[in-house]
RNA sequence: GCCGGUGUGGCGAAACUGGUAGACGCACGGGACUCAAAAUCCCGCGGCCGCGAGGUCGUGUCAGUUCGAGUCUGACCACCGGCACCA
């Protein structure tokens, strides 16, 4: 063998992959047609937004996406995967603005690029249904269906919240906010409240949340998130009636309402807290210039949930009153920080005993604690200090008038009840979910159709005026939206009266795009209509692959956006997903300096040397001067953070299977995959091996077929690795998704065959058939290497056009089985017992066994647990 | 802060239904081949005790359930993702 070796072909993955690539494009392989009397497999991989290049998260996520699609094809389904570019978005605007170059021009050149790269990759893609989210032909269904849903009163218009750069005189996205200040101009962001078209999710709360229980394939996270974002909580809306002081100041009768799913704690409740953005508090500012800037303040902060959240509790009183519903106790009404204007009424009743937030406030300005819950368990007798988890358990109503002595679900019943009849109060559903604002004060994006004119107001675009097309040469420069600047498309005609109008500049938030794109592939041709009857052949989407942060926005927009299409007769759908599974990201190592200044300078993991000696000490040296570095320990890999890997260099050095089965092997799909240079060269050589080992089989001839019959014991024995190995693979790529545990389950096989006997004809012809499945097996994974040693195993044909094989269940069958034996749970022995052996049979081998005696002996056996095929507890 | 996830050798991980902890790979150590190196092939590789047979400890921490716990339950710690204008 070691002769023969010398004179094998080498593998050279760039020559094995231009003629795999060729093949499959001069024999369009991966053109899908719609064929009913085919069973469909619709494999999509979440579309790349085109930021310049592939980075290695996109490798992992559509070589996911290829390997379950090429499977299904080899398991005879008719397969589409196709391909797009989620190609509206800010970076475009980033670099347009860094490069002076328009951000049509910039998204068209990385399309190309990145198109190539994902060729190189060798995706199993149907590209002739490619698009771009920025070609008028697909946004303009944008456009149209922002129209119907209009009509349809699932679109309306109100203010809501932004962040506003003073100087730049311009909208910041939130990641443009970078410690309250302009990310360009360092001034300090204010909020800023301006008019913007919404859709109205919540209309679709209920179905949205109670459909989660039938997505049994998506993972349990993913809808587990789901659930608590839509947030829907049962409680009470509750009216706390003006004192004659707020009738006052505010010119009119009127009461202040609160949402609460804790009715039963009302009696409790010492004040009344509204946000910032609260009418009352507006109200209240007027005479209270001490309240105006403290709610001035407020409104300078951030908008982001999680900043909010961990703000430091602020609030001042409004010197406004209501009254308590049912005591007519009068409560102040203060403005807090911590309440938010975008959930439920914008108020709360504050119960500091059985609130922690509340609880917090009324520490800090000396505010009035009413215990009126007593503890089920005895946690607590009273809640004055300090705040403990307990205090906010469902418990019974005590101090609380006529209310005493109920438990929860009693409480909140009999306490709504009472306010319904004072028509103070009514049981309601609250969600978290809020609408979704659509309206973004940037270029690029799809333009609104909507035309201002100063007699009729807004007026939709009517439809035979589609596409408003974006124009296309703009080059933003940081200071407010430049399509602002546009003669030619700001001026048109009011389609109702004609009078010169102005046309909306708002474009579509980009998740507009990306809600529906899955079902235009289908249909990517049709420049009549949004959707046809293709879109019924092939959706749902059976197998959608993307990234774990798109767990909440994107899917659930998609969820949302489906049903609406449906309820407009467009499709007859209500999920798009059947299946989902969500890749984990991709990391490596972080390194920094800081500078003098306090900036922090990052380094590339190569440019690195970062060893530990035997003692666990580590040394992380820069290579170019030696001296140290900071360990920023492991992140997702980021341009900010330069750990990026690039694959192109991979794909280059090693091959594109190289770069698959590295990231198919590291790690399981859904969790976080750590870079590792040495596993990339791991994963580069057992392909070495396996084009090895093929070649020096066929390289002394072709063996016959199994004779089954004709096996001596290790022949056997090899046969039905060889065919577990199939099982079990088959089951980890098809069902399990584990395709890190089907490799290594083939690099065990391959161990197996490179210690076979091939001295024999028997032998030889077990070696084959081995190769020939193994070959099969990996072919989903690294299809390139193995369209080649297809042909060189003596097939003809291409292995993308073979069947997936099937174990042959008489080859699994075992003559005897490896019992283990404990003794009191541990470990003591082990004993070969006839596959065929009784329970009695098993029992007595194991007991028999001499290691087993030595911990039995002189003791009485109690109980003997028998796990049949698997192990013996001898529990002494 | 809230929601979700993860935590196992020097490292990435495996153990799928409560039943042999560490498969497979990387790194490392030893050997073969070589003038030498690389590549390749073979062997070893959780800690401690033992010449060995074997023993003993060990799956983030602390408790619990069980004949038996990485797996189930409760409390806690650390890290990662999302939090509505990044996509």
């Amino acid at each position: 063998m070691s002769d023969l070796s010398h004179s094998l072909p080498e593998y050279n993955p760039q020559a094995v992959e231009a003629e795999a690539q060729s093949w499959w494009s001069d024999h369009d392989s991966f053109l899908a047609r719609e064929d009913a009397t085919r069973e469909k497999f619709y494999c999509l991989s979440m579309f790349p937004y085109p930021s310049g290049r592939l980075h290695m998260g996109h490798v992992r996520n559509y070589t996911i996406g290829d390997v379950i699609a090429r499977h299904q094809r080899m398991q005879g389904r008719n397969v589409l995967q196709p391909m797009g570019w989620d190609a509206f978005g800010l970076p475009a605007e980033n670099a347009a603005m860094a490069r002076g170059v328009a951000p049509a021009a910039w998204t068209l050149d990385n399309i190309s690029y990145m198109r190539r790269q994902l060729q190189a990759l060798g995706f199993a893609i149907d590209w002739s249904r490619e698009f771009a989210t920025c070609q008028p032909e697909y946004y303009r269904w944008n456009q149209w269906l922002f129209l119907r849903l209009l009509e349809k009163g699932l679109v309306y218009q109100t203010t809501g919240t932004v962040n506003w750069d003073p100087l730049d005189q311009t909208v910041l996205a939130n990641e443009q906010v970078i410690d309250g200040r302009g990310w360009r101009t360092g001034a300090m962001v204010e909020k800023r409240e301006i008019p913007m078209y919404y859709m109205r999710i919540t209309a679709y709360a209920d179905e949205l949340l109670d459909a989660l229980d039938g997505l049994s394939e998506w993972p349990e996270r993913v809808r587990v998130m789901q659930a608590n974002w839509i947030g829907r909580s049962e409680g009470v809306e509750i009216a706390f009636p003006f004192d004659p002081l707020t009738r006052e100041a505010v010119g009119a009768d009127g009461v202040l309402r609160v949402f609460t799913t804790r009715a039963d704690t009302l009696l409790g409740a010492t004040y009344c807290a509204v946000a910032a953005e609260h009418p009352l508090a507006t109200v209240a500012a007027r005479t209270n210039p001490e309240l105006a800037a403290f709610i001035d303040e407020c409104k300078r902060g951030s908008v982001m949930e999680a900043d909010v959240a961990t703000a430091e509790k602020r609030g001042m009183a409004t010197g406004l009153f209501v009254r308590h519903p049912l005591s007519d106790a009068r409560l102040e009404v203060w403005v807090a920080n911590y309440v938010l204007m975008g959930y439920g009424e914008g108020a709360v009743m504050a119960v500091p005993a059985h609130d922690e937030r509340d609880f917090e406030f009324s520490l800090k300005y000396g505010l009035a604690i009413r215990c009126v819950i007593r503890s089920k368990s005895g946690a607590y007798t009273d809640t004055t200090a300090p705040w403990q988890p307990s205090y906010a358990e469902r418990g019974i109503t005590t101090n609380s008038e006529g209310f005493d002595g109920l438990e929860f679900q009693q409480a909140v019943a009999a306490i709504a009840s009472a306010l319904e009849k004072k028509g103070l109060g009514q049981k309601r559903i609250q969600f978290r979910l809020r609408d979704w604002g659509i309206s973004r004060q940037r270029y690029w994006g799809t333009p609104i159709p909507i035309i201002h004119c100063e007699t009729c107001g807004a007026v939709p675009v009517p439809e035979d005026q589609l596409p408003v097309v974006l124009p296309e040469d703009c080059v933003p420069d940081g200071s407010g939206n430049p399509l602002r600047k546009r003669q030619d498309f700001l001026n048109c005609a009011c389609p109702k009266c004609g009078k010169p109008s102005r046309r909306e500049t708002d474009t579509m938030d980009t998740f507009v795009d990306s809600s529906w794109y899955f079902l235009r592939f289908p249909c990517a041709d049709n420049q009549r209509a949004m959707v046809d009857e293709r879109v019924k052949y092939w959706l749902p989407v059976d197998q959608y692959v993307g990234g774990i942060e798109h767990a909440i926005l994107h899917l659930l927009y998609s969820r949302f956006w489906t049903r609406v299409m449906r309820d407009l007769g467009l499709v007859a759908l209500d999920e798009p997903f059947a299946k989902l599974l969500t890749q984990g990201m991709v990391l490596n190592g972080i390194y920094f300096r800081k500078t003098e200044a306090g900036r922090l300078v990052y380094y590339h993991p190569t440019e690195v040397d970062d060893q530990e000696d035997s003692s666990g000490h580590r040394t992380v040296v820069l290579l170019a001067d030696g001296q140290p570095v900071e360990p920023g320990g492991i992140g997702t890999m980021s341009k900010s953070k330069n750990n990026g890997v690039d694959p192109q260099t991979l794909v280059d050095s090693l091959g594109a299977d190289t770069a698959r089965l590295f990231t198919m092997f590291t790690a399981p799909p859904e969790q976080s995959l750590e870079w590792s240079d040495e596993g990339v060269q791991g994963a580069s050589r057992f392909l070495k091996r396996i084009w090895k080992a093929v070649h020096a089989h066929v390289a002394s001839g072709f063996a016959g077929p199994v004779a089954p019959g004709a096996l001596n014991h290790f022949q056997k024995s090899l046969r039905r690795q060889v065919h577990q190995t199939l099982a079990k693979v088959s089951d980890d790529i098809g069902r399990r998704r584990t395709f890190n545990t089907a490799i290594a389950a083939v690099m065990e096989l391959l161990n197996a065959l490179n210690r076979a006997e091939t001295s024999t004809p028997e032998d030889r012809a077990v070696v084959q058939e081995a190769l020939e499945l193994t070959v099969l097996m990996l072919s989903p994974i690294v299809p390139h290497i193995c369209h080649r040693l297809w042909n060189v195993l003596g097939h003809p044909g291409a292995i993308i056009d073979e069947t997936w094989p099937l174990p042959d269940p008489s080859a699994l069958v075992a003559e005897t089985r490896e019992i283990v034996v404990q003794v009191n749970g541990k470990v003591r022995g082990r004993v070969s017992v006839a596959s065929t052996a009784t329970e009695a049979e098993v029992r007595t081998a194991a007991l028999a066994d001499g290691n087993v005696q030595r911990f039995v002996d002189g003791r009485t056996v109690r109980n003997v647990i028998v796990v049949p095929g698997r192990l013996v507890n001898v529990v002494v």
